[in-house]
DNA sequence: ATAAATACTTGCTTTTGTCAAGCATTTGTT
DNA sequence: AACAAATGCTTGACAAAAGCAAGTATTTAT
């Protein structure tokens, strides 16, 4: 029987987003949300990334993303450009503003899982990894990478 | 350095709160967001549960979480009685209707859960857990129970 | 040429969350 | 006992977040 397992899984769950303090409701002492700075993370590494991409990735309504983005803009944190080819579509994409904004994000997430692991010796932080990778592994559906 | 394993660590948060679905705006399909479902949880196994420990163990603010209580009263899954003893503080509990509906819960999350691991055999899921628990361990901040 | 589909926007509404003031009760002080 | 301070909760006013549906512009299909 694996309900025990199950609910040692579920023991965890209600850990880990504990401890990584992912029900925060502003993200790293930006005045944003998180789904809000998911949004920025969307158009990244994406070049040619569009609000239509973003909704069904982070499935957002239209609505609220479009004023999303707007306000982005107004922030000066993302730039829409319209499509020559398909004038429908904007690609959105982060301004200079923003990249450096996204990048001082990540320096701040690092540090705070810096802290978190700080008291780890070396083979300590190798076995939390190493962890990780096996669950990540097991639970994945999709194919590992 | 320790960077690499910092954004390892940083990769398995994105994967995990994904695949567990703690983003998900309303959980198990009920019309309640986790934070409601939290403070459901917070009677459970608490008899003597007040808003003031609500409040405390999961950081709302209070008059939002007063009237939080009140809805769930309206909707017939807690009561409050006042103590005898000190009048100002009320007591919060699950109604029977409120038992069943956590305990429904419950079984949607095990359900859930049951899912994400059945493709696995004993020895994977074995090692799922103890990976779990390893991380656990290494990164409670609080002693281990 | 027209209809349908797509990409995004806008207006309206509801829900969610915050802040500060308020009320009742209890506790501490003199 | 009398009064001030503290505590537990509620309420009003408001702001932010999110959802819904209708609307506009552009492209694709017939």
């Amino acid at each position: 029987m694996q309900h025990a397992k199950i609910l040692k899984i579920r023991s965890f769950n209600r850990f880990y987003t504990k401890t990584i303090g992912l029900i925060d409701r502003y993200y790293l002492n930006t005045p944003y949300t998180l789904i809000q700075l998911r949004v920025l993370y969307e158009t990244r590494y994406d070049t040619d990334c569009t609000a239509r991409k973003i909704v069904k990735n982070l499935q957002l309504d239209e609505g609220y993303l479009s004023r999303l983005i707007d306000s982005f803009v107004k922030d000066g944190l993302l730039q829409k450009n319209r499509s020559e080819k398909d004038g429908r579509v904007f690609y959105i994409s982060l301004t200079q503003k923003g990249q450096e904004f996204v990048e001082m994000l990540d320096e701040k997430a690092n540090e705070s899982i810096g802290k978190l692991i700080s008291h780890l010796t070396i083979d300590e932080l190798e076995a939390v990894t190493q962890a990780m990778e096996t669950i990540t592994k097991y639970l994945s559906t999709e194919p590992y990478d």
